[in-house]
DNA sequence: TTTTAAATAATAGTATTACTATCATACATA
DNA sequence: TATGTATGATAGTAATACTATTATTTAAAA
């Protein structure tokens, strides 16, 4: 069975939307390699105009500049990622094993490729990790939000802040514990394997650590008194 | 009394010491104001040459590119940072007090100017907050790192996990929580000024909402059997 | 005080980036 | 057959991120 993710993106992302043409989806799917590979900072719609076999006036057509593409990317990842969060749990009748398996989705493992996208998972994640804070850390948030660019980073948390109101309806904190919990996944991902000093993990890098890590965090959170 | 805090700073950062001279300081203290105002990405070496009426040609002999300057002052803003814990806990006996202490020094509040230093703290503490992060989120970080270009971080948090554990000295993640209470720090205060939906704050925006849930998170954590 | 060295300013120049614009062509549709 | 739409090909611009050269000022050493 061959089934496919399609997320309906904020059109103010793109000038041309690239899911609608075989162009437009070799500019994502390139765009994701690119970009896992070289970095934000080194990517450019040149290079990827040149490995795509077009021109930079094509790219330009679908996209205002790169910032708009990453925010793009990082926008379906966080869609894609509410989308498993809902099929995972689904049928998961207890609070807290909601809270395990959530946090088991939030952090990756090498098995877990999806059988929903042809997009490459691995590198989505990675660009995720090292460059999803980028997309609202820039002079033009407060005009980006405006524009609803972060809903789906948004959507993602309140669906996390009602697992924990569920799981206990008197904390306090519910939106900053999500907020919380899915950036230090991420943070806890890149320093186990940059700067590890920054974490107490052993070198096996292996990501069940990271859980265990913020299961103790957020149950810690949750069960206090 | 006129007291003045200097650190020794990692010289790999700089081809010229930029504290030894009138026109290094002058690019220190520009660049500080420049970047919190207009952001690191619309921030160039020309603008600063400008504005401090010199030229690329100087500034490039003090730092090979804005990424180190960037580093410079993030660098020193955890010195500053580790510095002020040390300063502020002397004398304090009760491990809890002394969290809680912590606590309130990671989250800014505008009446919390020092006598220590010139630099403009406000400017330098939205840097770190807004911009921090881009130090180590960039393909140059395993090299940076074999620099101990992240050495202050590091010593910031392995201190900070020092009193999780005295407090606690059976905690299994002192390390991965001080670096997660650092960094939620910073992201919840930008998250209350430009995603307030990324927490459970009023719209007073009072920096101590954000104390109260970092206190009930490390607590949490802490104290959980 | 003179000499010397170091730091800076002034100027120029390069490759790359981040775009914008124009035009021709292929191709699908009416 | 006509028409619009997407793309490719090509050109061009302003800004960025540097490097290099030389002249001038300033500070330290002889």
């Amino acid at each position: 069975m061959q089934v496919d993710f399609k997320v309906k993106m904020n059109d103010k992302l793109y000038l041309r939307d690239p899911d609608g043409t075989d162009v437009g989806k070799h500019i994502i799917k390139t765009g994701v390699t690119m970009i896992s590979q070289m970095g934000y900072e080194q990517f450019t719609f040149k290079k990827l105009a040149v490995e795509i076999g077009s021109t930079e006036a094509t790219i330009y057509r679908y996209f205002e500049n790169k910032h708009k593409l990453l925010i793009y990317l990082i926008d379906w990842y966080w869609s894609f990622l509410e989308f498993q969060v809902i099929f995972n749990l689904n049928n998961v009748k207890d609070p807290a094993e909601k809270i395990r398996k959530l946090i088991d989705i939030l952090v990756w493992e090498d098995n877990a490729s999806s059988v929903f996208s042809e997009l490459d998972q691995q590198s989505l994640y990675y660009i995720a990790i090292a460059e999803g804070s980028k997309t609202y850390l820039s002079k033009e948030v407060d005009n980006h939000n405006k524009d609803f660019l972060f809903k789906p980073y948004k959507d993602l948390c309140a669906r996390i802040a009602l697992l924990f109101k569920e799981y206990n309806p008197t904390y306090k904190y519910p939106a900053s514990l999500a907020s919380t919990l899915v950036e230090t996944s991420h943070m806890q991902y890149y320093f186990m394997h940059h700067l590890p000093r920054l974490g107490d993990y052993s070198k096996k890098k292996n990501p069940k650590e990271i859980e265990a890590f913020l299961e103790q965090l957020v149950f810690g959170a949750l069960d206090a008194k």
